[in-house]
DNA sequence: GCGAAAATCCTAAGAAACTAGGATGGACTT
DNA sequence: AAGTCCATCCTAGTTTCTTAGGATTTTCGC
């Protein structure tokens, strides 16, 4: 299973060339998995962390593994208690199954969620997490009963991972982002949202930009219509989101 | 000066092969450069983008662009005009500073700007984002007199721009943000943060969550003493950059 | 020079958020 | 059994934001 060392380079860059070319979900999927196989990976989960009010499967990229283990892990609410999902929040890099195991104290309860995976077919798995220019934060998620985890392979894998996702996104959801066509804020906009983000108040930033207050809160008032949001919490992930302002 | 195919896919591997084994920031700059300078760039420029009341040079990663340059540049207020990077805004993907002149219409004043840059030694460059983990917006800007900038180099600089990325942010900024302990919200904080980033009201998300909004209020100012946050607007960015919720 | 867009300033009432106090019950740990 | 953390509920006074009206000046492209 493993390759030579310059293999695994030589791979990653041949399938990202190779990707590039295709347009149709059906053909980056297909690319995809064959590739991953190749790790010894024979599912994969890809999907962008839900925002509240919305549910797991409409933020699914990619999904093939056992739908009824999908419908079972999203009926327990097991995406808020499994430490592999939990670790996310705490980790930056990219880490396996095992890892979490390792390095982390589990309940049983917690191990028992990791363990369930090896009767629909997976003993570890890698997790990578992806966060777009929108902020969007995605997860690349393949596994299966012997995936090769050696470093190398994480190198590949990273480099597999950011442009199987920006493919993924691409071939999804190119036409929908065209749709959401956002009025762009003015230079002063942003530059009073960009003190509202950081929990100014109209008057504090009335008193840094030498304006009145009463303008202060006029252009934020614009640009909450242009942002197309109620409250200016809102308004501030809507600047973030569509690259007026950033974090 | 252009490599055979293949010859990309290699350089760009090995370089993050011999990169990750590199621990201090001197070493990490020198073999970045040294592989820019293989595809024409003679300068770099790398930042993460200032937040309101930061100054753009707290925010260089690195940087060798001839000082008075930058001084002017600065002084004269350009990053808010030079539309190379007013294009940041719109452009997902990595492009040329030569890419901006071709599909925009762009006004005299600023076609200045990119042109002044030459007397500095720089023709053309790339401008290529990176979004980490934490929300925060990079850009990793080389260029030069007459850089590589065929499809298959682009390519190439999209994986040596993400590895110099997290390389010189591990090199630099690892020990600054371990600093920068977090106290973790609990779950029911989690979710009530994810609506009020939405721009729910506390009557709202009482209504949407059967509590009463005056708990709601609670949990809120809990996890604002939490995120170091006066307001919500902040405790939101806070939430989104600690990775409690996410966009 | 004209028109459009941007930036500036204002009032006033009602809604929402912030602050500073509380209190109770349940779950989990030691 | 005691202690800690979490989630729930409450009041009341203060500040800030939201909304719906205005108006004037400046800037910039044509």
């Amino acid at each position: 299973m493993p390759f030579e060392s310059d293999e695994y380079s030589k791979r990653a860059l041949d399938f990202v060339e190779r990707l590039q070319r295709l347009k149709t979900y059906d053909e980056i999927c297909k690319h995809i998995l064959k590739e991953l196989a190749q790790f010894g990976f024979n599912y994969l989960t890809s999907f962008s962390i839900p925002q509240a009010g919305q549910s797991f499967k409409d933020c699914m990229w990619f999904n093939n593994r056992p739908q009824d283990y999908i419908e079972r892990y999203s009926s327990q609410n097991y995406v808020l208690k499994d430490p592999v999902v939990t670790e996310l929040r705490k980790n930056l890099n990219p880490y396996s199954w095992s890892d979490v195991r390792r390095t982390r104290e589990l309940k049983k309860s917690e191990v028992n969620i990791i363990d369930e995976a090896r009767e629909w077919g997976s003993r570890d798995g890698m997790m990578l997490q992806i966060v777009t220019n929108s902020g969007l934060v995605s997860c690349f998620c393949p596994c299966g009963l012997g995936p090769d985890l050696s470093p190398r392979a994480r190198t590949a894998l990273e480099v597999i991972a950011i442009y199987s996702h920006h493919a993924l996104r691409r071939a999804l959801v190119q036409n929908q982002r065209d749709d959401v066509v956002h009025i762009p804020l003015t230079p002063r906009e942003r530059e009073i949202m960009q003190w509202v983000a950081v929990g100014k108040t109209d008057d504090e930033i009335g008193e840094i930009l030498l304006i009145a207050s009463t303008t202060v809160t006029q252009h934020v008032e614009n640009a909450k219509r242009k942002l197309d949001a109620l409250r200016r919490t809102y308004a501030v992930v809507q600047a973030i989101r569509f690259g007026e302002i950033s974090l």
